[in-house]
DNA sequence: CGATTTCTGTACCGATTAGTAAATAACTTT
DNA sequence: AAAGTTATTTACTAATCGGTACAGAAATCG
């Protein structure tokens, strides 16, 4: 154990608090007695451990897009490309009964429209969508060299179509939609799917 | 002309500067500084002149409101529900080229996860984009009994996916989607438009 | 003309914002 | 036990937030 006093709090517990606050209200929505009061903790105590505000959307940004990655890789390792988005779609139709966890998705709600302050947390958010639509696109890809996509499709059209699909449910679900409309909803983007 | 002295700027003009504002940068991400001086008044006439901040807001957005629904109807109104949702979807994607506006629709940028005070304002926008998503409804409803609809087909469903779609397309927008990556993202939409 | 009405500009208000200084408390190390 | 290290607490800062009081300016009304 190292020297000097020991946190009394858990650093994973209060990261993931803050994680929620700002999912439910966005970067900007979000004060300072918003983060302390949900993380039990104080002032100094956050900037001590996490930095300032920005470090610690970082922070739980990081810890949100990891698991999320995980997922999505775990959800697109399908036998066919079709199995993977459908997977992936119902996946996200489903996740949003869980009422432990905020509506919508933290890379859409974390920080759309912003001032000039959190400017660059909003370019950070772009580009990790950017890193699921490409992997998306790798897997269509892959999906076009197995076979099982008419060879004619374009992974790249068809991997932003899903993802921007996937970033309007995201809308949807904070706006009330049910897991069942949404579930709606992965079926009608599911009739896009090309055939042959 | 009415009593006492005129006021020296242009209520419309205001109005429409102070629109671009909360489109760009989000009702919570919008400062008082940067209303009056995007229109060019000091803060005493904006609160003589528009109420307070919010009341504000809700005046720009329903000037907003006022002209997109106006060109919603008048987009709908195709002989056809497909090319009704056809014009629809290209003509967003070609209306993201305007330098002019701010990308994405003003629905979705305005307030989607916030904190206490501007969720009055979330609300109203969950509201509108209801509102929008029932007239492409309306118009699916009319496309099953013009016929040229399968009857089997859900219109509110498929409303909630095209509605979905657009959604999506305002966030791919402002994550720097081009014209003609949003045209691509069109054309995937409509292949699952139902068929016979 | 004077009186009235309405807008503009400056200068302010209390509340809240993100961020910190300094004292104390709790631990390890020597 | 003393020294060193780190966390917690309270209290504070400067800046910004949305909103306003008040005085002067510019018009119409009588």
């Amino acid at each position: 154990m190292s020297a000097g006093r020991p946190r009394e709090f858990n650093f994973d517990a209060a990261l993931d608090r803050a994680l929620h606050v700002f999912w439910s209200k966005g970067y900007e929505g979000t004060s300072l007695p918003d983060l302390t009061e949900a993380m039990g903790i104080n002032r100094p105590s956050l900037y001590a451990t996490f930095g300032n505000k920005e470090e610690l959307f970082r922070k739980a940004l990081e810890r949100y897009a990891a698991e999320s990655k995980k997922r999505l890789d775990e959800t697109l390792d399908q036998p066919t490309a079709y199995g993977a988005i459908e997977k992936l779609l119902y996946g996200m139709a489903d996740g949003s009964a869980c009422p432990k966890s905020p509506k919508g998705c933290l890379l859409v709600q974390g920080a759309l429209a912003c001032g000039e302050d959190a400017q660059p947390i909003k370019e950070e958010l772009v580009r990790r969508r950017q890193a699921a639509e490409t992997a998306m696109r790798r897997r269509f890809e892959r999906g076009i060299a197995d076979g099982d996509i008419p060879p004619t499709t374009s992974a790249s059209d068809l991997a932003r179509f899903y993802a921007t699909v996937m970033h309007g449910m995201s809308i949807q679900s904070t706006g009330g939609a049910s897991p069942d409309d949404l579930r709606g909803v992965a079926q009608c983007a599911l009739m896009a799917f090309p055939r042959k």
